[in-house]
DNA sequence: TAGGCATGTTAACGGTGATAACATTAAGTT
DNA sequence: AACTTAATGTTATCACCGTTAACATGCCTA
């Protein structure tokens, strides 16, 4: 009798609140959101968050978290069917971190936020540091295959491709690689920069 | 008689209060301030501002063109006393960049952080291209010395060299390149990068 | 010197993150 | 089955923020 439709205690909400606030951020295209907004579309009071997540920011932690397996989807699907240590298999993970940077504009700019939370970030740290080790590890058996004498360098090769692809993604994420070359394209220019590294031509 | 101290008016309001923002935001090493912290630092009530900016992302606005000011400042004294079209040229213009990036981490930040307003993106675009114009200039320079036969690509060339020198500022000021690699030297990253893309030894 | 305009003031509003005090339900104990 | 307790919701409220409105002051010009 009288039974509500919708129960007083939501029974997920937390992990409901998490995927709201991605929804949100990825319709509005910006991570500027808010509690009450979170909330609402969750159908829930804005404090009851508050019993889940300490506060706003580590609700927006939680939703990195997400971003973090996203952009690991995205290069896990890359490779799947490509020969690693190939240039081609170099190229698809450089592909596919632009193709997160422009598909999810949003995530992109929310997982290299500076946020405060110390605790947070060493987390976040080490799941960056996890997708890097994919492109570590393809870059060294590239390297023991192309360029065995090169192989020592690979710890440097690989973080000196990350910061080129991430400068490229970032400046297109402001608009600012049409401002300095209209023609540019960023999947091309980042193969460019792919063989200048690796100093190989094929 | 009875003559304040601090007249009504204040005589240089608009002025003042940019340099306000802009030392509070070096000062807290964050560029998220408030109106009424600016506000009273120059001894005024916060609607006052609105008097001289629509809203509080014009104030901003207004800091960032200081910090195209001071970034193009860095790039001018670096090359001042080298030869211009060398590679110790390029060298000096990535230092100066990846220099400012640390040495004023909270404007780095600001001018880089996206912002709402159109009107001022364009202005500020324009100021970019500006900084960008004398890179771009200088490999022209080296290449047509060095590479005349390379130098149909000084554009690319330049937008590439662009986005690295990005890429390792933004990646350190994330605190990201010591995750990756703790042993990482931004400056002798970019310099790696930049003689592998010039395809050049010396 | 009178009046108008630029520029300052205080008061107030809506929205935000966060906390407090209270309400409801689920789960465990006897 | 009934009582207790902890978890998890609610509404009321706070301080702060950006912003606007209404009013006050004083410089500049006719």
């Amino acid at each position: 009798m009288n039974q509500s439709i919708t129960p007083y205690h939501h029974g997920d909400l937390r992990n409901c609140a998490i995927i709201a606030a991605a929804e949100l951020i990825e319709s509005i295209g910006s991570y500027d959101i808010t509690i009450a907004q979170v909330a609402k579309r969750v159908g829930v009071s804005a404090p009851a968050l508050y019993r889940h997540f300490t506060d706003k920011d580590a609700l927006l932690t939680a939703v990195r978290e997400l971003t973090h397996l996203g952009i690991m989807d995205y290069i896990t699907r890359a490779q799947a069917d490509i020969e690693h240590g190939t240039l081609a298999h170099l190229d698809a993970l450089g592909s596919a971190y632009l193709r997160y940077a422009t598909d999810k504009k949003a995530f992109f700019g929310l997982m290299w936020e500076d946020h405060g939370d110390t605790e947070s970030r060493r987390a976040e740290a080490r799941a960056k540091r996890t997708g890097f080790q994919v492109l570590h590890e393809a870059i060294e058996l590239y390297l023991k295959r192309h360029k065995p004498e090169s192989a020592g360098d690979s710890l440097k090769t690989a973080t000196l491709m990350w910061s080129t692809a991430h400068g490229i993604a970032t400046l297109q994420h402001n608009r600012m690689l049409d401002t300095f070359d209209e023609d540019a394209d960023a999947d091309s220019l980042l193969r460019t920069a792919t063989r200048a590294i690796l100093r190989s031509d094929d």
